[in-house]
DNA sequence: GTAACTGCAAAATATTTGCATCCTT
DNA sequence: AAGGATGCAAATATTTTGCAGTTAC
């Protein structure tokens, strides 16, 4: 596990520091979308806030992760699959909120569905997330 | 329209006043969705920052406007149709987003897929982002 | 007249930037 | 050693709250 994440690291040519690491780690050992504020509560007795800040916007540019639309105000973030790659981020698959447990997953088997927009109208990318309770709540 | 705005007011038991009717007549003429900051910039001479938050506010409560989910930090409103009412809003439209514009839309007669969901899941609301070129930028 | 709404001030929160120092390679 | 990453301080930006004055009904 330490060795994949310093993998990771590598492969998209960032230094091996302590916050991503341990960051990155948080993201793998979590399986599910974290919140800033998730982070920094597990990890923010260590890092400045600031640092928190950038090593998640150097992950996104990396397309180590990316961020989840939600309709309230919080942004959250998720791993890419090994398929996203710098510039080239696959969104094709769909994102689950749960109701109950609040917890956000990707839910990477799921493809999102072809939609047949209006005359004049051409899709790039497709967002959708559902919102309901998770198989752990039910 | 003014007629109609005041209607719209009345009809959500909200008394009538100057920043609601400005307000809504934006997102009445406006044919898209407004950020907070379009509506101070259209509105902003007139009124002051925290009754915009305010009457957004109001106006999310009644379920005259929704919010669109962003995967960036944006918080953007856009009209309710007819069938929404107070606590019961009805989220079964998508929404569009010009990569050139920047505009974003309801396309109301664009239903919501079915998304077939691992087991465990249950959906309770499901969202959908499309981002392309809208028929004016085209 | 009363309850609701607004504006102002200020607090609380969130995010960004500059710079000196420290760490990774 | 050099470039990049971090921490700290501080500047900005965003959102919320309290309260007194004003407006709608």
């Amino acid at each position: 596990m330490e060795k994949s994440v310093e993998d990771v690291l590598k492969r998209n040519q960032l230094s091996i520091t302590e916050s991503r690491k341990k960051i990155l780690g948080l993201f793998l050992s979590h399986n599910g979308a974290l919140a800033h504020g998730d982070i920094e509560r597990n990890a923010g007795d260590k890092f400045d806030r600031v640092t928190v800040y950038r090593t998640l916007q150097t992950f996104v540019e990396k397309g180590i992760v990316h961020t989840i639309p939600t309709a309230d105000n919080s942004v959250r973030y998720a791993l890419c699959k090994d398929s996203c790659s710098e510039g080239h981020h696959r969104d094709h698959h769909i994102h689950f909120v749960c109701s109950n447990c609040r917890n956000t997953f990707c839910l990477d088997d799921i493809a999102t569905p072809d939609i047949r927009l209006p005359k004049g109208y051409s899709a790039e990318k497709v967002e959708v997330v559902v919102e309901g309770i998770c198989s752990d709540c039910k």
